[in-house]
DNA sequence: GTCTATAAACTGATAGAC
DNA sequence: GTCTATCAGTTTATAGAC
């Protein structure tokens, strides 16, 4: 792997962050400059201007989120992948943020137009995967059919997004775990 | 009724409405004076603070909220009673609005103290209803108990919240049908 | 109650020295 | 690549005339 300039990422780590915890309207090129320990302009020097720094964030989000997805084996327990799927949520909730996808979702009418885009396609890519190991996992007469399994999926994401947040307004994980459980069970076929 | 301040209403109404599209930061009071009509001195005359204006603004909401499920009749149909509760979500969304708390949800750190009390006081009031809800209709033996009738009404309205936010992103209102749906089944008792 | 005028702080962004 | 200095625009908020 060549060093993909490390300063970069630092700023981009940092912005990450302060979107995950107050959204896209809650952090400032001072804010970030503050964290990373550079000043205002030098931030610019790496991302011109705020959408410039906005679109890479949800980028390289979207990459990191694709490859963690592909690193899942694709032969396995379609019920442990979808576990899989959910502890990365669990993840990033422990670290009291939330999906990048879902801070952006909030207020996403005032987002710049390149950055509304990525977001469709990170929500686009995780729903994919999702209704994919969905449909295999009928095909393993795991799961039971109900619509389709992008109707599936789509419940399935939307229903994470929302214990997610609400699981962190009240500052309780047990909240996420207890959307996540329910949201499996109704996948699954009744165990009778 | 007293005619309880005809500007100060006008006010709340815009603020409320751009909040929904925007979320916290994406008003200010020179977006609100705009829309009002009045200049941004006679919006400060009116909420000295921003806070107060935030304050004021998901009060306002919460007691809405309380008095739309108060006017649901307790003795009715449990299934209706949350078919009505899904509809105040749905009236909401029609109009390219999420819902306040949810929206407020997203960047909750970044809010004022007082702002983030109201919010969950409005969380409460909501969960409370549908836990007493979800409760009759077990009783009646339509529901299925699945845990305790709080957790089943976290996990509806965590699926609500994010039905909507996903629904409002894709500007595909049958997103949030297709959640709601889920919720209700999810609930029944199976129909053999 | 509404207005004009103004303040102080902060926003994203640029120019140019080192 | 990072810095200082600066810009124009916006933010919340106040003072005081009408």
């Amino acid at each position: 792997m060549i060093a993909t300039n490390e300063t970069r990422e630092r700023i981009l780590d940092e912005a990450q962050n302060l979107v995950q915890t107050l959204g896209y309207d809650g952090f400032s090129f001072a804010d970030v400059a503050g964290r990373v320990g550079l000043r205002k302009a030098s931030i610019h020097h790496h991302f011109p201007t705020k959408v410039d720094l906005g679109v890479h964030l949800v980028a390289r989000f979207r990459r990191d989120c694709s490859g963690r997805l592909a690193a899942v084996d694709p032969e396995g327990d379609p019920r442990a992948r979808l576990d899989r799927f959910v502890g990365l949520f669990r993840e990033t909730l422990a670290l009291g943020r939330m999906c990048l996808c879902g801070v952006l979702s909030s207020g996403f009418a005032g987002l710049p137009d390149p950055v509304r885009s990525e977001v469709l396609a990170a929500l686009g890519e995780m729903e994919t995967w999702l209704a994919r190991t969905i449909a295999d996992g009928r095909d393993r007469g795991l799961f039971r059919a109900s619509g389709s399994p992008q109707r599936q999926a789509r419940v399935f994401l939307g229903g994470l997004e929302g214990g997610m947040l609400l699981a962190r307004v009240h500052g309780d994980p047990e909240r996420f775990e207890e959307a996540a459980r329910a949201l499996l069970d109704a996948l699954l076929v009744p165990p009778r």
